[in-house]
DNA sequence: CCCTGATTCGC
DNA sequence: GCGAATCAGG
């Protein structure tokens, strides 16, 4: 693969809407994070600023002949509020019986179908899962953390899993139980 | 262990 | 110019 002009339009805009390397790179297909870093650097682009147009901001000091001369400007730049959404998009529904039922303003709190007739194994599973979960943030979740959303997002109660995912799946094995349902119970429950 | 970006250097 | 290897840190 090469950089073509396409392909680095797009390592732009993801760099600067903050998309790590890996993401990048899966993204494009074809090259590592390692190539997309390379590149970003090349570009001259490492600092995820963009914005203003002539901004002489850093000189590197020093540049030694090879030691382990490290900088890291780490830097609180990332998006407040994300533009795009990342890879998350699971809203099953909650399998916590013991949920505050509590419906704050509208807010988009209604896609709970309700405890569908999942297995009830597996439901049981998940709750157990949920006092062992990480509980990570959203900025923490990555391919391989469990993505499951739990508790009330528009509440301090809510974190994802982040337990291991079931390789390839973006949940851990508890989740992946309830997460994909074979549609086979709840077949033509007319009502 | 998982991940992140940074740098070096042979190609 | 490219990117694997390596490094440094969370």
């Amino acid at each position: 693969m090469s950089w073509t002009d396409e392909r680095v339009e797009l390592l732009k805009k993801m760099w600067s809407e903050g998309q790590s390397a890996s993401q990048i790179a899966k993204e494009l297909g074809g090259v590592t994070r390692n190539a997309v870093i390379g590149k970003v650097h090349r570009l001259g682009l490492s600092n995820r600023a963009g914005g203003g147009g002539s901004s002489k901001a850093d000189a590197k000091p020093k540049a030694e002949a090879k030691p382990k001369a490290k900088a890291q400007p780490k830097q609180p730049a990332a998006a407040p509020q994300p533009k795009t959404e990342p890879a998350v998009k699971p809203v099953p529904a909650s399998a916590s019986p013991a949920r505050k039922q509590i419906i704050p303003a509208g807010q988009p709190l209604p896609p709970q179908p309700s405890a569908n007739e999942i297995s009830p194994e597996a439901l049981a599973k998940v709750n157990e899962v949920e006092k062992k979960a990480k509980k990570i943030s959203l900025m923490e979740l990555t391919e391989r953390t469990c993505k499951w959303p739990v508790g009330d997002p528009a509440t301090e109660d809510f974190w994802f899993c982040g337990l291991p995912t079931q390789t390839g799946k973006p949940y851990c094995e508890a989740h992946v139980g309830v997460a994909f349902q074979p549609m086979s119970s709840r077949r033509d429950r007319r009502r």
